[in-house]
DNA sequence: TCTCTTATCGCAAGCATTCGCAGGAGCGTA
DNA sequence: TACGCTCCTGCGAATGCTTGCGATAAGAGA
């Protein structure tokens, strides 16, 4: 299954079909989620400890670009997941908390076609990040009036799919 | 103007106003448009050569936070722009030449309303940045069907806001 | 105006990420 | 199956951003 289509598009797009890549593909996949650059290194490591962590970065790398994995930026640290072309989510990121909410693509097609038309722009979908407040912090908020400082990160930390 | 109501809001958050905030400020507003730490890091210490970077990178924080600057991630890049509480606008980035433009508040007005009704996601329009392809690299595209890779940047290199 | 508290600054050390290079390994071709 | 062209990788060094710490100065109160 997935490993097989990700070795395929590797190979179409004129890039080598190495074990490091393959780790590296294995590796985000097990771990599931957003998995930042740190964890996918550590989990490659333990099957192989001669991989470099620039490896893994220039991996990543390599494979964002090919859309084989998504880039999540959560407060400016680069996140990974396996992009699933049938399902083309965005992501909300909560700038209080720093918990990570899919946003089903449905919620930006109307968007999506108004760019297009309008001004020629061509949104992906699966590279959208929007951030605001999720509901835990909304309330926070309002029940806590002193005026302490975000710091866009801590407090909660859920990493659902539901804000 | 501007730098007045800043000062204020400095003020009023708690924080003490410096000579070094004044300035970061006024390096933003002078350069224009979307800016990095490092061009403002170099204008600031044009007028006060003693300013160490680490202060400026702070500084951005601190008034992000107040949200007397916005930040734009170009290309996982931190850009700052001075924040102009009447127009709320996003931004859309372009993957393939890294161009900027403008995402008018009307755009997201519908999709804030959902988000905030179905999943009490309070959505920031200022924060939000959306990236995809600008017209100029959608014709590329079409044009020259070579495979070549996306590097993310370089190419054309308008920042207007029309894309 | 003077004093006192403590937020903020400059400096230097500490990390995470990227770059440059030389050796090693995919994979197309014969 | 063997050969050879390049792409990739691992390593070490460089870059760029962040953090810790003692010194300084903003601003409240007397």
């Amino acid at each position: 299954m997935q490993q097989q289509s990700a070795a395929a598009a590797i190979r179409s797009a004129g890039r080598r079909l190495t074990p490091q890549r393959m780790l590296v593909l294995e590796a985000v996949g097990a771990l599931g989620g957003h998995v930042p650059v740190e964890r996918i290194a550590a989990h490659v490591q333990q099957t192989a400890p001669q991989v470099d962590v620039a490896t893994v970065y220039r991996t990543v790398a390599l494979l964002s670009r090919l859309h084989l994995l998504n880039e999540v930026q959560v407060g400016g640290v680069s996140h990974y997941e396996v992009a699933d072309p049938s399902d083309r989510h965005g992501h909300m990121v909560c700038e209080h908390c720093g918990a990570t909410f899919h946003l089903p693509p449905g919620y930006l097609d109307r968007l999506r076609s108004r760019l297009l038309k309008d001004k020629g722009f061509d949104l992906h979908p699966e590279h959208v990040t929007v951030s605001g407040l999720c509901t835990a912090c909304r309330s926070d908020e309002q029940h806590s009036h002193s005026g302490h400082t975000h710091t866009g990160a801590s407090s909660h930390s859920h990493t659902g799919s539901e804000a």
